[in-house]
This record gives structure tokens, C-alpha cells and sequence, in this order.
DNA sequence: TCTGGGGTCCTAGGACCC
DNA sequence: TCTGGGGTCCTAGGACCC
């Protein structure tokens, strides 16, 4: 989908299509100067990053994960709404159940981003598909999105990106030496930041150069795995399969403070905040109908640096007293060295729990 | 006045078992 | 005195994605 959660807005409210916008932040933004209808970004304060920032305010440079002071200074006048995600799942499995109907073979990816196997769709003429596609999802939801077509994942998820938004690119095998060796090796799915800066220092900077580069190079830096996949993509092939059905393997919450936070001065609203996030996690859990194997805490530090502490006790956990108790006892193994920036507490090694209202050990 | 929240997957070492 | 090989599970950290 483009521009996801800011194109839900516009739905909304459509009178401020036009206007850069942006999403992110917390929930109650600062009051503004006075005159504004809007809430606008120069009037926030805090802690936050804009979410997904509309066509306008990228035209600005505000980018998704910016900093949103940082983006306060590149559009000061921009629209900022705080994120509503009920909004935007619900808008998600409209397009979603707009798209099955059409290709049932279905990846759900993220809340805006599927992969569809049209292998056995009987619509032959790829180019009519994809516009069927494109239309179902504007029908449903009003929305407008951008679709790759090619012979695998990998290739169809960089030609999604080639002609965004409302963008339709149709890829061969063929067309990869004209249409994805001249790409930042960035490009491809599963090389972040890291990645792209050490292929740098090697001289390595488009998806060409990559492919030309002899494995046991790619090797000696990255070792024999991802190497391997670094040359097999540079060569736009994948062979995964399109996966239409997982299983949640962890469920988490974490917040992060507006202040950073003593342990020992602060102790009493961190213990508030450690429970809250205990109770929405036992609410996750029953609404997902899972129990916890594993509980873990993590903690981020003034300096970003980021623990974790984790435990797998010897029955499963739901309830929010016994993860409180759980998240307590990682939490005392963890050394407090400055003040704490975030705290999160994370559920995995899910299993299948039990029916809300059943009574526990009836039928045991 | 830097830098959210929710995920997945991978690696590596150690405990433990046969 | 020297010291296997194979396996699983747990924990911690990190890269990456939306």
C-alpha cells in the first residue's frame, strides 16, 4: 500500500489531501499555536518518530522512522496525527479479503504488504491481473497501491518499489541485468544498514556490482550463509515459497519514556509501568489464545544500548500476576549501570492456551 | 531536544543427554 | 591420563523489516 497509515487519514479527511502529513508521535499532541485547525509538527514535543509520512511531506525529506523534531525542522507546517491503528487493521483486512477473493494463495507480510502466488490464477494477460488487483483494492477500501509482478518474491518486492505510488511493474529474469543491477544494493530485501556499509568498503555498491563480485569474496566478509544469499539475490533468484499460513512465534510491548528513568528514584512509576505492559500482554496472549513459554524483559539505556534477560519456566505462562513475576525475576538479572530509556516485556515459545472462561484442570 | 513499537530469523556458546 | 560425536534446548545479542 502506499504511504499506508497517511493515505487512511486522507480518507478521513479528505481536506487535507495536498497538505504534507505526517504519522507518529503520541497520542495527545501539544496544544498549537492557537490558530491552527490542525495539529501541526512544529508544535511537538517529545519523544517520537513519524511513522509514515505522506508524498508531500517526503517531497519535504521527512522519511518513515525520522525523529519527529528532526522532522519538525524540514516541515514545520505538516499535518501530524497521532497513529490509529484500529483504523488502519481495519482497513488492512478489508484490502486483504479484497485480494484473497481475486488470488487465494495469500502472504500476509505486514499490516499494507502481501505476497500473492498467481500461479493458478486462470487470468492470463499479466498486465489485465495486476490492474484487476489494483482495482479490487481501490474498491474496497478507496486506496490506491503498487504491484510487482515477476518470477519470484524477491524480484516482485523490488519492482513494487520502482513506480510507487499507484505504481504497476511487471519483471522478467530477463530484466534484471537492465532493471536491477543498476540498484544501491539496498534495494534488496534483507540488506539493511550494516550490510549495505560493509559492501561499501569493499567497493561494492549497486546489486551489478554485487553480482560480479566472486563468492569467496562475499565470503571471507560475511560468512558462507549470507553470502550465498547475497550472490543468489544479486542474480534475482529465490526460490521461497509463498507461505499462507504462521503461527505468531513471539507477542511483545514495549514503551519507551518521555524522560529517562532512575531505577531507584524513579522505582515506583517504573513498577507502574512494568505492570501495565504485563497487562496488555495477558490481554494479547488471551485474545490470541496462546500461553508463554518464554518470558523475556529488555531494557534500552540512555546510551541506546539494549539488554535482554529472558526465561522459559517449567509450566506456561498467561495470567498478568505470574508474568509480572516472571518479568521481575529477568529484570533482577539485569545491571543498572545509567538510566533507562525503554522497557519492554516479550512472550515466546507460544503455545495453544486455553478457551477464555474455561476453568484450568477440568478436563485434566 | 536525535533515534517508536511490533515483529522475524540467525548465530553462537553452554548445559545437558545418550 | 585423556577426553568421541551427535543431538536438543536455552539464552543473549544483533540484523533486518514494516
Amino acid at each position: 500500500m502506499d504511504a499506508f497509515y497517511a493515505s487512511v487519514e486522507l480518507l478521513r479527511y479528505p481536506q487535507l489531501r495536498g497538505v504534507p502529513l505526517v504519522v507518529g508521535g503520541r497520542r495527545a499532541s501539544a496544544p498549537g499555536a492557537g490558530s491552527a485547525d490542525w495539529p501541526r509538527l512544529r508544535d511537538y514535543v517529545g519523544r517520537g518518530v513519524a511513522t509514515t509520512a505522506s508524498y508531500e511531506a517526503r517531497a519535504l525529506g521527512v522519511h518513515s522512522a525520522m525523529g519527529l523534531m528532526k522532522a519538525a525542522r524540514l516541515a514545520p507546517d505538516a499535518v501530524l496525527l497521532p497513529a490509529d491503528f484500529e483504523q488502519y487493521r481495519q482497513q488492512s483486512r478489508a484490502f486483504k479479503a479484497a485480494l484473497v477473493a481475486i488470488a487465494p494463495a495469500m502472504e500476509d507480510r505486514s499490516i499494507d504488504e502481501v505476497y500473492l502466488d498467481l500461479t493458478a490464477v486462470p487470468e492470463t494477460d499479466t498486465v489485465r491481473l495486476a490492474q484487476t488487483l489494483k482495482d479490487a483494492v481501490q474498491q474496497a477500501t478507496g486506496l490506491r497501491c503498487s504491484i510487482g509482478i515477476s518470477p519470484n518474491k524477491l524480484l516482485s518486492k523490488i519492482a513494487s518499489d520502482l513506480d510507487k505510488p499507484d505504481g504497476l511493474t511487471v519483471l522478467g529474469m530477463a530484466d534484471v541485468p537492465v532493471r536491477i543491477w543498476p540498484l544501491p544494493v539496498r534495494k534488496l530485501h534483507g540488506v539493511g544498514p550494516k550490510a549495505e556499509q560493509r559492501l561499501q568498503a569493499i567497493g561494492v555498491h549497486t546489486i551489478g556490482a554485487l553480482a560480479a563480485t566472486p563468492p569467496e569474496r562475499l565470503q571471507e566478509q560475511f560468512g558462507l550463509s549470507y553470502a550465498q544469499w547475497l550472490h543468489e539475490a544479486a542474480h534475482g533468484r529465490d526460490d521461497r515459497p509463498v507461505v499462507t499460513h504462521s503461527e505468531p512465534r513471539s507477542i511483545s510491548r514495549e514503551t519507551t519514556f518521555e524522560r529517562d528513568l532512575d531505577v531507584h528514584r524513579d522505582r515506583a512509576a517504573l513498577t507502574d509501568v512494568l505492570t501495565r505492559l504485563c497487562e496488555q500482554l495477558a490481554a494479547d496472549l488471551e485474545r490470541k489464545q496462546v500461553q508463554a513459554g518464554t518470558i523475556g524483559v529488555k531494557v534500552r539505556f540512555a546510551d541506546f544500548q539494549v539488554v535482554t534477560r529472558d526465561r522459559t519456566p517449567a509450566r506456561a505462562l498467561s495470567s498478568p500476576a505470574d508474568l509480572l513475576a516472571a518479568a521481575r525475576s529477568c529484570l533482577r538479572r539485569v545491571t543498572f549501570h545509567q538510566r533507562l530509556r525503554l522497557l519492554g516485556v516479550r512472550a515466546s515459545n507460544l503455545s495453544p492456551g486455553r478457551a477464555p472462561g474455561s476453568v484450568q484442570g477440568v478436563l485434566a
